[in-house]
DNA sequence: TTACCTCGAGATCA
DNA sequence: CTCGAGGTAA
């Protein structure tokens, strides 16, 4: 055979290999026998073997590279990614409608339906018409590389069509029938779910392992490319012109009426058991692209999208015992120690009680027959005793009076147990877990904090900068790799953000969002300070509200006095998007013993602040102090607000000399009044979206329904 | 909360 | 090769 003729059979070989692959995973048929598969595909590696530049990256043949060494790479992602909240029935379903329609002041919204595979998320990025990169979810932010394995998905195309950038995003999964082969063929261990077999061979490490566990995709999302595409249908037209595969159920609703019919329709298990691949519920969003970005995010979901979640699956189990735990704020946790039992693809053996209040509502005792399920498919939850089957040896769940840990008397409030000692072993080791977690040290579990405590080689997180090889060659199970894996790890995370060193703190109530806030507040207030010098900041221990500060008097200029006072709880709580508990909670830890000493233990561990480089994008209403008063034709209240937020205006809730201009509507009141008194510049609707060069919109249904519901 | 993969470290075998 | 620990996914 030459050249020519080959290059036509290998074409050829290629389109009867991707023809027979989509059939195969995407549409569960066989156009041609498996062997028949094989045998096409070593006509083709024989072809190419002869005439090596006939070899295209896209190939079937070329799906399997070289297995990674080390870890999986790191990879942000381009745009946040956002997870969905959950609706449990139709009257959740409901109420989203209504949060919908309120927002975009409309009285009827059109939703895509589809059904939720349950498998894991992957982002993909086409360079170029090619597969250039997989991504793992991750935390929204950053993702692991995963294309080596997302590679052997054979019903992805690794290239597309046109030569185009794309991002897409959808479900990795293992079909159920391939799952059931793979548990036959490996037979040294038994795979509990297809899942988690999923997730697991997405991060293996060698791509051979992983093609031979069928991977397959559904995508369901497109990245940047809304402009072109304006709604879910279209978008799936487009994955048609492309191959890309996409789940066939999708199917638009008028209204959420019949949004909740589609979702009876397939809540009934039987209906589904015939499908290759299994579902965990219903995705519900508004089916126009544009509504969909009107609409927006909250700070972790879209809210333009929610996910119906099949009832869940309930078993009854025995209680055999209760734990009690200490969390890290002195919180103690009842935890339900249950005879193992099998939920939908896992075993339980634990389930959270939740508190006293829970205990008490729900009247379990020891002993009991209890109903247990996966709340929001995750975390085992008793739901409830079968009473009828209790035989009088149950015994009440006594809370303990003691800490378990530390024997203080626990503080025993309505609803919460808690040992309030700042001392207790238990909440220094799970402050210490929290810390290490939250930074992510690499290679700082549970265990090795638990041998450091101990051999006594650190008691507080900022102890762990001291840590030496000889420290750490005490513990059993540290040799030189460990040993200097985890001091590498340390030393990488001594130069931190203010943010992520607050957040490790495990301040109560201070977590990633407020700590991120506090950071930006230090910022303005004393610049990018050094550890030491925010510090100082700090009134001492009983000083007065202005607190004197050593080296550093009052000085009189109002910048300075603002310094003096940036550690005052008012203060603190002026913040925008703080309250006055996560104030007084943050004040609490700066002005204790405790936190000053860890600040400062920091300090002379030689952790340093870095301050990240902010985007300063100016926006449009950068710095500018908005009022909304009066209702609009086009908007409701809510979309304004996040409208003249999106685009760095402030939104203030009352009239004063710091307003900029009044955003007035119809039925403005005294506001309006006031705001011309003092002179200040008043726009229409109309105005705001001619500064913006949004285009104004058509009228629509009156509908003045206002409140704030997101 | 559980399942799965990877690594380091120690044990086992060639 | 086997184990425990750590990390990640839902």
């Amino acid at each position: 055979m030459d050249k020519s003729e080959a290059a036509k059979r290998v074409a050829l070989l290629r389109e009867q290999i991707w023809e027979a692959n989509k059939a195969y995973f995407a549409e569960d048929r066989e156009i041609v026998p498996e062997s028949v598969r094989d045998q096409l595909k070593a006509e083709l590696i024989e072809l190419e073997t002869q005439y090596p530049d006939l070899i295209t990256p896209d190939s079937p043949t070329q799906r399997v590279g070289a297995p990674l060494s080390g870890k999986l790479p790191k990879v942000d992602h381009k745009k946040k990614k956002y997870s969905l909240s959950d609706a449990f029935d139709a009257e959740e379903l409901r109420e989203f409608d209504e949060r919908i329609k309120r927002f975009l002041k409309v009285d009827q919204v059109e939703y895509s339906c589809e059904l939720k595979i349950d498998g894991l998320n992957i982002t993909l990025w086409y360079q170029d018409g090619k597969l250039a990169k997989a991504l793992t979810r991750g935390d929204g932010t950053t993702g692991e590389d995963v294309t080596h394995t997302i590679r052997t998905i054979h019903n992805l195309p690794l290239e597309l069509g046109a030569n185009i950038d794309l991002e897409v995003a959808g479900e990795v999964f293992i079909g159920r029938k391939d799952f059931e082969i793979i548990n036959k063929r490996e037979t040294d261990q038994e795979f509990k779910n297809p899942r988690n077999l999923a997730a697991g061979t997405v991060r293996q490490l060698d791509p051979a392992m992983a093609e031979r566990r069928s991977l397959q995709i559904f995508l369901y999302e497109i990245g940047d490319g809304s402009q072109t595409v304006k709604n879910q249908q279209l978008l799936f037209k487009f994955f048609d012109q492309e191959k890309l595969p996409h789940n066939p159920s999708l199917e638009v609703c008028a209204d959420i009426e019949s949004v909740i019919k589609f979702c009876e329709k397939w809540s009934d298990r039987a209906r589904h058991e015939d499908l290759d691949y299994e579902i965990d519920g219903v995705v519900i969003k508004v089916h126009d692209f544009e509504l969909r970005e009107r609409l927006g995010y909250t700070a972790k979901t879209a809210k333009y999208a929610i996910a119906y979640k099949f009832p869940a699956e309930q078993k009854y189990t025995k209680l055999l015992d209760v734990d009690f735990q200490v969390g890290r704020t002195g919180a103690i946790t009842p935890v339900g120690i249950l005879e193992p039992v099998d939920i939908d693809g896992s075993t339980v053996a634990r389930a959270t009680l939740h508190n006293q209040d829970e205990v008490g509502r729900k009247g379990v005792k020891i002993g009991d027959t209890v109903i247990v399920h996966k709340a929001g498919d995750i975390i085992p939850e008793v739901v409830e005793p079968i009473e009828s089957m209790r035989d009088g040896t149950e015994t009440e769940i006594v809370f303990p009076e003691k800490c378990p840990e530390c024997g203080n008397p626990v503080e025993n409030s309505e609803i919460v147990h808690r040992c309030e000692n700042l001392d207790c072993p238990a909440r220094h080791r799970e402050n210490l877990y929290y810390f290490a977690q939250s930074l992510k040290i690499d290679g700082l579990g549970p265990s090795s904090i638990d041998g450091m405590l101990e051999l006594n080689l650190i008691h507080t997180p900022a102890d762990l900068w001291k840590l030496t090889p000889q420290d750490l060659a005490l513990l059993p199970l540290f040799k030189e790799k460990k040993i200097f894996n985890l001091l590498d790890a340390l030393e990488e995370r001594r130069k931190i953000t203010l943010a992520d060193l607050l957040t490790g703190l495990g301040i109560r109530l201070v977590g990633a969002e407020n700590s991120k806030i506090f950071a930006e507040y230090i910022r303005s207030k004393l610049g990018k300070v050094s550890l030491e010098k925010m510090i100082e900041h700090i009134p001492p221990l009983g000083g007065g509200a202005q607190g004197c500060i050593q080296d550093d008097p009052p000085l009189e200029t109002p910048l300075e006095g603002e310094k003096d006072k940036a550690f005052n709880v008012e203060f603190l709580s002026d913040i925008d998007g703080i309250g006055l508990k996560v104030a007084e909670n943050f004040y609490e830890f700066l002005h204790s013993e405790y936190g000053r000493n860890l600040l400062e233990d920091f300090v002379s561990v030689g952790v340093e602040l870095t301050w990240p480089e902010k985007n300063t994008e100016d926006l449009k209403f950068t710095g500018m102090k908005f009022l909304i008063t009066g209702s609009f034709e086009h908007f409701s209240r809510d979309e304004l607000k996040k409208l003249l937020g999106d685009n760095g205006g402030k939104i203030l809730s009352s009239v004063s000399k710091n307003v900029d201009i009044l955003i007035a509507g119809t039925k403005a009141g005294s506001k309006l009044t006031k705001s011309q008194e003092l002179g200040v510049q008043v726009w229409d609707e109309d105005r705001v979206c001619d500064e913006l060069g949004v285009e104004k919109r058509e009228a629509r249904n009156e509908n003045t329904e206002q409140g704030s519901l997101f």
